[in-house]
DNA sequence: TTGAAAGCGTTACCAA
DNA sequence: TTGGTAACGCTTTCAA
């Protein structure tokens, strides 16, 4: 009927430390400096944490301290894998080095990412990962200019001493174009984007500078979409099948994968062989595009190393504040080739 | 070079006091009871705030209060969009109620969910809301004998002392395979799973018990898997494709969509045409089951709802733990019909 | 190696 | 309404 009055007493560390019968300091050395110890003492100690079910305090931790040893990650989208890989990578570099991460999804929202950011702020944690909405910085500024260390992810900022790590955005638009080339293609098109977003005109220039290098052999188009999502891809499908065949690309660089899905779907829907006809290639290796019908070549981001990268970068930054130099770590997207460009390999 | 000491001096509540010309429980007030305070003198502390760039330290205040506003989610694998519906669910609610949920992943791996389980424990959370690992509660009895309120979200405890969302799976299989039956099959195949896993098993049950209504009408069969991955659907495909036609299901209920989009992809690749020789559905509305060439009739889980759900009862608990009523909320699954099933429809 | 005591920045209480 | 002050549970000197 009612709630169960179990609220236990919580045991506190001079708890242990009576139960052990040892002083207030020898306790909290046994849990951070075991070497400081007698094990003696420090079988006592622990005997009467076990006994006692006693469990750190980090508020109180954190408080004395000054930080904690948690690290917070604030990301723009938890429902695009890319960022839960980037989760996983940093997580484990974390662990090694016996930290914690903290997830807070911005959901691609503005005032969200800014709380989040305010939060790990005010929770005195170690450092803050980030991995902003496009082009949105509010709130790191605060965090930083209170000593919090912060890295980010899948971004840069103007100032050189923020730590960041990116992929090469040029290079895998350039990766995509030359597989497309090289598959025999000569009329292509950079499928979604607009220049405002800048890893998106980043695609579209290395896709511009594999045709370049084809002296005039092979040209390409530009078909700009207010977003990336599926059904903008349906979009450049449709657009594409109201030409005649003989206007239509024969190889189409997608800005994304969700975009190339939707393509991918309104193509065969109108029966127009892929990749026979129209080869075609995504980007950013996104979960929610795998196991499509015919399964999509991309380019794979590589997410978990980004994750990992920026942890490290970060976790250096915290530990090493004198040694850290602030940087810029640069990743390298790599090719994915499989059937919708290549077509059913036996 | 090396590193800024941008280390900037970090203001305190007594600072702001100072400045301010209050006293410091003045400012603790202004922050916290506003109405407790002159108009005139929130103006002064606001300001002395402002000047200051003052941030509360959340762990001086979870210290003293005993408690923070923050709730704590571990959740076991954030690349199924299941769960990340439910972190948004639960987000919304405790917006709502001005606390903030912070992520933990623990990756389908047990010893992580124990130690974020314990992590937020440490950190005296106002509140754990736990979408365990099937079958695994370590961690949860010693954070809740600490007096941390927890729910349990997509999996029940033993005991009754503890909240739980939970999903109709049984209504789930029912309305699978019933769907299938009004389509006008008759010879059913439940795909995936054992016995072992609760929710599948309860999705079989459901499944039968259709076909029993029918009297006999319509038979169904199981093919276990060991998971309910892609790879396995491929597996039940070839074992199907082995038969002869006759022999053949006509309707194929799918313990989870990745299972099914595997089986899809094996058939059409066979030339059997879905729907036409076998319907197929699945189950969850897994994100990364979208956008399949086929579009897959599925069970859609309310992971939004769930997430929200358990919010409401976890803020319930621990808002007023005197008048709030352990229990159970059930949410019922709700059929998603599409082409898998039911063909094209134009 | 161990013990004692001074904070850390809040909240919450009581007196004014 | 306001001010003063004792916790909160830990880390971290400094002596012993």
């Amino acid at each position: 009927m009612n709630n169960d009055s179990t609220r236990k007493y919580v045991p506190s560390m001079s708890d242990v430390a009576k139960r052990a019968g040892v002083a207030l300091g020898t306790v909290s050395n046994a849990l951070n400096s075991p070497d400081k110890v007698s094990s003696d003492t420090l079988k006592r100690v622990h005997l009467a944490i076990e006994e006692l079910g006693f469990v750190r305090n980090r508020a109180a931790r954190a408080l004395a301290a000054g930080t904690s040893n948690t690290i917070g990650f604030v990301l723009a989208d938890l429902s695009n894998s890319f960022f839960v890989d980037m989760a996983r990578g940093a997580e484990e570099v974390a662990q090694e080095h016996k930290m914690a991460v903290l997830l807070a999804n911005s959901d691609v929202m503005v005032p969200k990412q800014k709380t989040y950011l305010n939060l790990f702020d005010e929770e005195r944690v170690a450092g803050i990962l980030l991995a902003p909405i496009p082009g949105y910085f509010e709130g790191m500024q605060k965090a930083r200019s209170h000593g919090r260390d912060v890295v980010l992810l899948n971004a840069t900022a103007d100032e050189p001493e923020i730590c960041s790590v990116i992929v090469n955005n040029e290079l895998g638009g350039y990766l995509a174009a030359k597989h497309l080339i090289g598959l025999g293609r000569t009329k292509l098109m950079f499928a979604g984007g607009y220049d405002q977003v800048v890893p998106l005109r980043d695609r579209r220039s290395g896709a511009q500078r594999a045709v370049d290098e084809t002296d005039g052999a092979v040209t390409i188009e530009h078909v700009p979409t207010p977003e990336v999502q599926a059904e903008h891809g349906r979009t450049v499908g449709a657009a594409i099948l109201s030409r005649i065949p003989s206007e239509r690309p024969d190889g189409v660089v997608a800005a994304a994968d969700l975009l190339a899905i939707g393509l991918l779907q309104t193509l065969s829907a109108a029966n127009v062989r892929v990749p026979e006809d129209i080869a075609i290639i995504g980007h950013d290796n996104n979960q929610s595009a795998w196991d499509s019908h015919i399964p999509l070549s991309t380019i794979s981001q590589p997410g978990h190393d980004l994750g990992a990268a920026a942890a490290r970068l970060l976790i250096e930054e915290i530990k090493h504040p004198e040694r850290h130099v602030h940087r810029s770590v640069i990743l390298e997207p790599s090719l994915l080739a499989k059937e919708s460009s290549i077509g059913r390999r036996l």
